[in-house]
RNA sequence: GCCGCGGUAGUAUAGCCCGGCCAAGUAUGCGGGCCUUUCAAGCCCGUGACCCGGGUUCAAAUCCCGGCCGCGGCACCA
């Protein structure tokens, strides 16, 4: 084995493929027919083309992290996979203890269509109050739900003791419950006064479950909600307004996580109240990024009395990502990948540059900067100027730029970390241009002696390759590097063609890493005067 | 505590429903090599896992029972 490893090393890449090309093509054939199946998701139960309707269903209450990602882009992918419907709809039912945050609405908008996410429909459960209380109404008409005006522990008490089923609330008829019903609307209660209850199994082994609640009362003159201030102040819970609207837009898949597992035993009672059909439910576990805070209200605390931006490169929102130089395909993929196993998934973010890597290495073009840099004093250059034509990339034709070098004697800058690995006599190859040798070393300064130009010769001598900036027109650089919760800043000059990049590009800074362009900061003359990065992976 | 859902290499995932083709596939990571004007990409080789214990069976990652561990729910939150 070893021997014939061996051998085909000796071959070249270019043999190495003709041969597997020639004489091994089912091997080929194998890989690529994994490489398809592994893409797609697996399908749906019951499920027909055309009539697949989803819902991504967030709280805007904050934006969207990777974690929510997973929700939103499972949704979308199975409504196109099936050429189906997907609708966005904001829950936004509880104006007391999870505000929303007026501008969440749109900002959770951009965020899915960062990430490609197309929906048909768009609804907003704070405007359609009216459709939950018909259907309020017709629950109790029904005998369905029951309005409960006695204090939450005596409620506890019937159904912690078995004995819910003589809970005298819920023996009440319907016309008593519709007239407390109309009382409740009219304002005659005050928060916690009552409460409109689904009536399940009594006894379910699950006390959660037990008689849940549909509707409660929300002061909504001390805390007003958002988009329809104090007009209402009786608000249905997350799980009937989930579940009434589920059915009136006509969802036939649900995708959730879950922690919401639960919840589809209490909703399935109402349906069958009403006569309604419960959709299939496909149950996900969390995605987390290793070592990131994914909690909404912690990382909403953190917005909120730290003043951290919500696209902080340290968080694990997707604006945060974006910022980092994530593609929002990279997150689709990473989501896909994991697919729609029940168990959490937690992810390091070393995966995530991996997938974002193999996107953006194409088009990422190819920038040399020298990090925490020292001079470096080049004599005896056999040129009174000289231009290197160098392209931006090593495979792909994404354009060049030229570098200039002066002479005889020009001033450069290597980083400080190659120039501490120098020793006098020392060859080494500036990237793309020419060799020089090792004078001295000194302390914040190196200098150096033309050698030769061309690479054969580096290559002979087993010069080390760095990259380098010429010292006239450097472009500073602060490249902002996310280690856990800290945020390291690393300072440099980049070669002046960074002066024309433009906020948003991601580029590989070579032999350092891949970065995006998060500010340009120019002069009153409109010169560049610092370029601020942002890290993404090495 | 009660209810529910899970446990495949460092991480993630395929296989489990319909037991044998699985001495377990893939991606990423890690180690080595080739290639290369980057420590990027590409290519090759290697590394490494079925939570534990019983049972059923000719045969178990796959079925059954028990245990352990993890996660979620137990709100007038979503």
């Amino acid at each position: 084995m070893a021997e014939v490893v061996k051998e085909v090393n000796a071959l070249s890449p270019d043999e190495q493929r003709r041969l597997l090309e020639e004489e091994y093509a089912w091997l080929l054939e194998r890989r690529r027919r994994r490489a398809e199946e592994e893409k797609r998701l697996p399908p749906l139960p019951a499920a027909e083309r055309g009539k697949v309707v989803t819902r991504f269903a967030p709280n805007p209450d904050f934006v969207l992290h990777i974690g929510n990602a997973r929700a939103a882009v499972l949704s979308y992918e199975y409504a196109r996979m099936y050429e189906g419907r997907m609708i966005l709809r904001f829950e936004d039912t509880d104006p007391r203890t999870k505000q929303p945050m007026p501008e969440a609405y749109e900002l959770i908008r951009e965020d899915l269509r960062w990430l490609g996410i197309r929906w048909d429909e768009e609804y907003v459960q704070s405007l359609r109050m009216e459709v939950f209380y018909d259907v309020a109404r017709k629950l109790i008409e029904r005998g369905g739900a029951y309005v409960d005006t006695e204090p939450p522990e005596k409620f506890r008490e019937y159904r912690d003791s078995g004995n819910l089923a003589r809970y005298p609330p819920r023996l009440r008829s319907p016309e008593e419950n519709l007239e407390l019903w109309d009382r409740m609307l009219e304002g005659h209660f005050g928060e916690g006064e009552a409460v409109l209850r689904v009536k399940t199994d009594p006894a379910h082994p699950d006390p959660s479950v037990r008689d849940w609640v549909a509707c409660r009362i929300i002061d909504t003159s001390k805390t007003p909600h958002p988009i329809v201030g104090d007009r209402y102040i009786v608000w249905p819970t997350y799980n009937f307004a989930a579940a009434v609207d589920d059915h009136l837009m006509g969802v036939t898949h649900i995708l959730r996580a879950r922690e919401h597992a639960q919840n589809t035993v209490k909703q399935q009672f109402l349906y069958s109240h009403l006569g309604w059909r419960y959709p299939v439910v496909i149950t996900f576990g969390r995605l987390k990024l290793e070592g990131m805070i994914m909690s909404k209200s912690a990382l909403r605390r953190l917005a909120e009395e730290r003043g951290v931006r919500l696209d902080d490169p340290r968080l694990a929102t997707l604006r945060a990502l974006r910022r980092r130089g994530i593609d929002p395909e990279a997150v689709r993929r990473l989501i896909l990948d994991v697919g729609v196993k029940q168990t959490d998934a937690s992810i390091s973010y070393v995966n995530l540059a991996s997938v974002n890597r193999s996107i953006v290495d194409g088009r990422a073009r190819r920038v040399m900067a020298a990090i925490d840099p020292v001079p470096m004093l080049v004599e005896g250059l056999p040129w009174e100027r000289k231009e290197f034509e160098v392209p931006y990339h090593p495979s792909v034709d994404l354009g060049s730029r030229r570098l200039e070098v002066p002479g005889p004697t020009a001033t450069l800058y290597v980083s400080r970390s190659d120039a501490r690995a120098l020793r006098p006599g020392d060859v080494v190859r500036l990237m793309e241009a020419f060799n020089v040798e090792v004078v001295e070393v000194r302390g914040d300064r190196v200098v150096a002696r033309f050698h030769s130009l061309s690479l054969e010769e580096a290559r002979r001598r087993g010069a080390p390759i760095i990259q380098w900036v010429p010292a006239s027109d450097a472009v500073p650089v602060e490249v902002h590097v996310p280690e856990g919760f800290e945020l390291r800043v690393d300072r440099g000059l980049a070669e002046p063609a960074a002066a024309e990049l433009k906020v948003g590009e991601v580029v590989q800074l070579v032999r350092y890493g891949f970065a995006r362009v998060d500010a340009v900061l120019r002069g009153e003359d409109g010169r560049v005067e610092k370029l601020v990065m942002v890290y993404a992976h090495d």
